[in-house]
DNA sequence: TCTGGGGTCCTAGGACCC
DNA sequence: TCTGGGGTCCTAGGACCC
């Protein structure tokens, strides 16, 4: 008996749907460049935690030919011969330009999603616009004039064909806007290649070139049925975007079903004190997310791991998971959990190279069932008191002791930009000619 | 010396149930 | 000899995204 496929990809009943994909050009060098003009036309590279890899590059970084996710120790050389400017990465500052753009974009029409730190679909079929292209000017220009920020919009019928619209914008068009439609979908598909479509990376793609599918064009014309076989719901969906008929709505932003934090350290730790710091540090960062969206944890994950690239020792990696005897949010019951746990899974006379933990199985807090271990109204006002000091003055202003005091194992950001936006001692500062 | 962090969705397969 | 069919739940792992 061949297997049975019951469902197929549900489509939405949507008639004349138009998308718009508005995306940041180089979003972290342009966040530099706004509160530091004179980076303008040079070339920037941004590194990620730790100073480790390249994770951003403006356009002449790119055309350089700086790679992208190449440690930066292995293109320094060429990073300092061609005077690219370097910064560590300051998501304190993008994270902040990312909220001012997103409440801009959302004038614009009811109907949205913030996608990412740097992108936002926009359904615009409910507005009345007569030209979709001089609508996404009026949104280019006003996020340029307002933040400093340049975007590139594209426009289609689906959430793909518009991610498809706003790569030929970037890559093949002055201005930056570009609108798929019934009349050119075939031809720009055509040269594009099928790893570039979103949703298909390099292990999809080889494999759909093994069956002789090389373009979005071919992608488009493969059949649902088949791909589902082969693949997934996911890939059958895409094929099915391909063809304008649109699988993909606006998802609406909903709480995180788990909240991780973790970093690999500065310098390497090897004692189980500065580990349990470590960990009580990530435990006080994710409690703090999880409150924000008014979430419980019902258990929690807390791994630690050497590093793979050190030859001189064993690869150790080992984690644990706890599950609470009833769900928890507040920050000291959890950092004793964890505290626990890592002890379990410490093993001595290694260096460690990164330490985290996740929060799992989080529920809305509306959905709780009081019991005895509930927590006492003293705890909850304590935890409120808390969030609200450390939003006021800054991050970390009130912190547990077990996190420690002097925080040595923190990433290295040596080339980190001021936080210009959310610092009032860090404020740019004009100067008269 | 130095190799990121934080998510989501889907599938397969095992355990278990009637 | 011959060991169904249909379902749920859970977990691990793969693949992808930015």
């Amino acid at each position: 008996m061949g297997r049975r496929y019951y469902c197929t990809a549900r489509c939405l009943a949507m008639e004349n749907a138009i998308y718009a994909l508005v995306d940041c050009n180089n979003f972290y060098a342009s966040c530099e460049r706004v509160f530091n003009p004179a980076l303008k036309h040079k070339p920037i590279v941004i590194l990620s935690n730790n100073d480790g890899c390249v994770i951003a590059r403006s356009n002449e970084a790119k055309a350089i030919g700086i790679p992208m996710g190449l440690p930066y120790f292995q293109c320094k050389t060429l990073i300092e011969q061609s005077h690219t400017h370097v910064f560590s990465s300051n998501y304190t500052l993008y994270g902040d330009m990312s909220s001012r753009i997103m409440s801009l974009l959302s004038a614009f029409t009811p109907e949205y999603e913030i996608y990412s730190i740097d992108e936002a679909f926009l359904k615009l079929d409910s507005l009345a616009i007569q030209d979709h292209l001089v609508y996404a000017s009026k949104i280019q220009q006003h996020i340029l004039k307002s933040t400093g920020i340049p975007v590139s919009v594209g426009i289609g019928p689906t959430k793909t064909l518009a991610k498809v619209a706003n790569y030929i914008a970037k890559k093949k068009t002055l201005l930056g806007l570009f609108e798929i439609h019934a009349a050119n979908v075939e031809e720009m598909l055509a040269s594009l290649a099928v790893e570039d479509i979103w949703g298909i990376g390099n292990n999809l793609g080889k494999r759909l070139r093994q069956m002789h599918i090389h373009s979005a064009l071919d992608f488009k014309q493969a059949s649902p049925v088949k791909m589902r076989k082969q693949f997934s719901v996911v890939v059958e969906k895409i094929v099915h975007e391909l063809n304008s008929l649109s699988c993909l709505g606006l998802n609406e932003i909903e709480p995180k079903q788990s909240i991780t934090s973790s970093r690999s350290f500065g310098i390497k730790v090897t004692e189980l004190a500065r580990l349990k710091e470590a960990i009580a540090y990530h435990s006080t960062i994710a409690c703090t997310k999880m409150r924000k969206q008014h979430s419980f944890a019902r258990g929690i994950y807390v791994f630690i791991k050497t590093s793979k690239h050190n030859e001189k020792q064993p690869y150790y990696r080992n984690a644990i998971t706890v599950t609470f005897e009833s769900p928890l949010n507040d920050t000291g019951l959890i950092i004793q959990q964890a505290l626990q746990a890592i002890e379990k899974i410490f093993c001595p006379h290694l260096s460690y190279h990164k330490a985290g933990v996740m929060l799992l199985d989080l529920i809305d807090a509306s959905l709780l069932q009081p019991d005895l271990f509930s927590p006492s109204p003293n705890r909850v006002i304590l935890m409120e008191a808390l969030d609200k000091i450390n939003a006021k003055f800054q991050k970390g202003a009130l912190f547990y002791a077990a996190e420690g005091i002097q925080k040595k194992w923190q990433m290295k950001r040596g080339k980190k930009s001021s936080d210009f936006t959310t610092n009032w001692k860090e404020l740019a500062i004009a100067y008269a000619k």
